[in-house]
DNA sequence: ATGAAAGCGCTAACAA
DNA sequence: TTGTTAGCGCTTTCAT
C-alpha cells in the first residue's frame, strides 16, 4: 500500500503551514483567496485525502459505528443491517460489521474489540439482555448503544418486534377463523428471549380467546428432518388445526412436511409464519404471517445511535403494535366447525387417518 | 463515552516508563518477572485495552479489511459477506461493510472512504471491472483487494460464480431432458456483466446443442408485475417449454405468474433458477436450480486479502467448474416429444391455448 | 491571516 | 533490563 500524501505534503507544496491546510480544509479559519487557492491547487495534484486515522487520534472520534448481530445469513438481520448501515451512511458514519453466530463469548468479545477501535457507537443484539458481559461494558464506559431485536428491559432502547404482542395477534387471528386447537413450532424456545416471548404471548392469545393451550412442537435444529416429527405431533394431538411456527422458514417447512404426509394446507391444517420474508408471498399457498420490518429497525436503531451521538432529539419509537402486523395469506384458511355445542367438541374430525381428513374437510369447505 | 486508560496511565500505575509497559504487554522486548508483574496488575485494576487508534498511526496498519457489495438484502451478498467476515475475525481482522445498492457513485465513494480509514484490504464487487474508478483507485494506492462476484479480467482474482459456464450447464440439462425451445429471463441483463453473461453462455450452451436460440424476456425492475407479461412473451413464443431465470426470486416468480395464467409447473412449462437459495428446496415444486456457495466464495475473497497482506501463499481460485452445480428440481421435467422429424417441429404444441395446453402434455406425461 | 508547536496513544530506536 | 523520546497525521491553541 502506496504512502497517500499527508497535510505535510500539502502545506509544503502549497508554501504554508499545516495550520493553513486544516483550516482551508475544513473551513475552520480564516484564510486569505490566493492561499485558499494554493492549497486546493496542491489538494488536486497530490489527490489528497485526509488519513481518518490521524483525525480520530486527535479527535477522539471514529465516524464509525459498531453493529453486532448474530448473523447476516438470517435475512431478518441482514435487512435490518442494511437498513442501519444506509442511515450511517447518510450520516457521513460507516459501519464495522461483526457477527457472533449466536455465540455469547464472541458476543462480548466482539463488543471489547469495538469498544478498542473506538466506535462512536454500537448497535447491537445481544443473547440475554438480562445478563450480558458486552452490555455492562459498555454502560461502564458509557459508549453509545441502541438494541436491536431485543425485548427492552426497562427504561432502555430497543428497536424490535414485540414479540409477545404479534403472537397473541396470532392467537386472535386462529380464533378469528374459528381455530381453537393450535400447536406452536419452535425451535430452542427455552433458551432464547425471542422464542419466549412468542409461545407466552401466542399462549396467553389462546387463553384470552377460550381456545385450548397450544400444543408445542419443538425441534432441535432446523437442519432436523420435521416430517417425522409432524407427524407424530399431530398423532399425538388429533384435533390441531393450525400451527403457529416461530418464523417464516419454519412454516415452509412445515408446509413441506405436511405435504409429505398428504396432509393439505390449507384445507386440513393452516400455517401461520413469523418474519414476513419476501418468498412467503412467491409461492404457494402464499404464506400467512406476521410481517415485520426490520430494515425500519435497524434504521431506527441507527437513528437513536446518531442523536445519542450528536445530543439531537431521539427519534421515536414505534407504538407496540406498529412493529408488525399480520399479513394474510393462502396457507390460513377459515375452519366451518362441525359442531358448535359450546366449543367442547373439536371442529376437527379427530381421526388421524389422512383420507378421512381429506374428505371430511372437503365436506366442510364452502364448495 | 468515558475515557479509557491510557498505556501511560498504566505505567504511571505500575512505576514504570510507557516503552516497558509495551513490551510486556506486545511480549516484543525484555522485561523482569516483576516488572511484568506489576504492568498486568495495572492492566487489571483500570481494566486496560490497546486504543487501537493509536496503534493504526503509529504502525499505519488498521487490521481491518473493507467490504463493499451492491446489497446484502440479496442473500448471495449478505452469505457471501458473512463468508467473507468469519475469515477476517479468524485472523483478528474486522471488516467494514458498505453497500452501494447497486450504485456506481457509492461505489467509488465507499472505496475512497475506506482507503481514507486506511484499511488494509479491501473485497468488493464493482458494477463493471472494466471501467472502475474505484478499482482504479485502489490499483494507484496499492491497496490490495480482491474482486467478489466480477467476471476476473485477465490476470486478476475475483471469487465467482463462473455464470458463463452455469449458464451453458443450464442449456445442456434443458437438452437432456429433451426441451428445445428455451426462454431467458432477465433483468437488466445489457447493463450487468453478470446477466449478461450468463444469457451469452445460456445462448451458446443452446447452440451447440442444436436448440432454437433461447428468446428473451426482459424485466425493468423485479416489482414489475410479471404476469401479464409472461403472458405476453409466451404469446408470442408459444413453443417454449423451458425458461432459464436469472436468479432464484425470478424463477419463484415466474412459477407464481405461470400458476395465475394457469400453466403448469413443470408440467407445461419447465423453470430453472440460479442461485441456489434455501427456500428453493423448501418449496413445491422445489426450484431447479444452478447452486452457488456465497459463503465460500466470501470466504475465498477474504483468505486472497489476507495473504497479499502477510505475503502467505494466497489459496487457490477454485476451478470454473466448482464454483456451481446443478441442482435438480421439480420445477423440471423432462419433455416427451410429439414427433421427432429432425427436430424441426415443436417438441411441443403450438397453441397458445392454455386448455389444450394442459391436455395434450398431460397426454404426453408417463401417467 | 499565518505558522510554530503541543498533544492525541502508541511503538521502536536509542541511551542509560 | 529499563526509560526517554521521536514521530505516525491531524487539530488547535497561541504567537506573530
Amino acid at each position: 500500500m502506496v504512502q497517500s500524501a499527508t497535510i505535510k505534503d500539502v502545506a509544503q507544496r502549497a508554501g504554508c503551514g499545516v495550520a493553513t491546510v486544516s483550516r482551508v480544509l475544513n473551513q475552520t479559519g480564516p484564510a486569505s483567496a490566493k492561499m485558499r487557492e494554493k492549497v486546493m491547487v496542491a489538494v488536486k495534484e497530490l489527490d489528497f485525502h485526509f488519513s481518518e486515522v490521524g483525525r480520530s487520534l486527535q479527535s477522539s472520534t471514529t465516524r464509525t459505528i459498531g453493529c453486532v448481530v448474530p448473523s447476516i445469513e438470517n435475512p431478518v438481520y441482514a435487512d435490518a443491517v442494511q437498513g442501519a448501515q444506509e442511515v450511517c451512511l447518510d450520516a457521513g458514519y460507516q459501519m464495522l460489521l461483526i457477527c457472533t453466530n449466536y455465540n455469547a463469548e464472541m458476543e462480548t468479545h466482539a463488543i471489547r474489540t469495538l469498544i478498542s477501535k473506538q466506535v462512536d457507537g454500537i448497535i447491537l443484539t445481544v443473547g440475554d439482555v438480562n445478563n450480558s458481559e458486552g452490555l455492562d461494558l459498555l454502560r461502564s464506559r458509557k459508549v453509545p448503544y441502541s438494541l436491536l431485536y431485543n425485548t427492552a428491559p426497562e427504561g432502555q432502547i430497543s428497536w424490535a418486534v414485540d414479540d409477545h404482542a404479534a403472537a397473541a395477534k396470532v392467537a386472535s387471528v386462529f380464533h378469528d377463523n374459528k381455530h381453537k386447537h393450535t400447536g406452536f413450532l419452535g425451535l430452542d424456545f427455552l433458551s432464547s428471549d425471542r422464542a419466549r416471548q412468542r409461545f407466552e404471548g401466542f399462549a396467553e392469545g389462546c387463553a384470552s380467546h377460550n381456545m385450548t393451550p397450544p400444543a408445542l412442537l419443538e425441534v432441535d435444529d432446523d437442519s432436523d428432518d420435521l416430517t417425522p416429527r409432524l407427524e407424530a405431533f399431530l398423532k399425538q394431538h388429533p384435533n390441531i388445526t393450525g400451527i403457529f411456527a416461530s418464523n417464516d422458514y419454519r412454516a415452509l417447512a412445515t408446509i413441506r412436511s405436511a405435504r409429505q404426509l398428504s396432509i393439505d394446507v390449507p384445507r386440513d391444517l393452516s400455517i401461520i409464519g413469523f418474519d414476513g420474508i419476501k418468498v412467503g408471498q412467491m409461492i404457494d399457498p402464499t404464506l400467512a404471517t406476521i410481517a415485520t420490518e426490520p430494515r425500519a429497525l435497524g434504521a431506527g436503531a441507527s437513528k437513536t445511535i446518531l442523536s445519542m451521538i450528536d445530543g439531537s432529539t431521539p427519534p421515536e419509537l414505534p407504538s407496540m403494535d406498529q412493529t408488525f402486523s399480520f399479513r394474510d395469506g393462502g396457507s390460513l384458511t377459515p375452519l366451518v366447525a362441525e359442531s358448535e355445542d359450546d366449543g367442547k367438541v373439536a371442529a376437527f374430525p379427530s381421526s388421524n387417518d389422512q383420507t378421512h381428513r381429506q374428505v371430511k374437510i372437503q365436506q366442510e369447505r364452502p364448495q
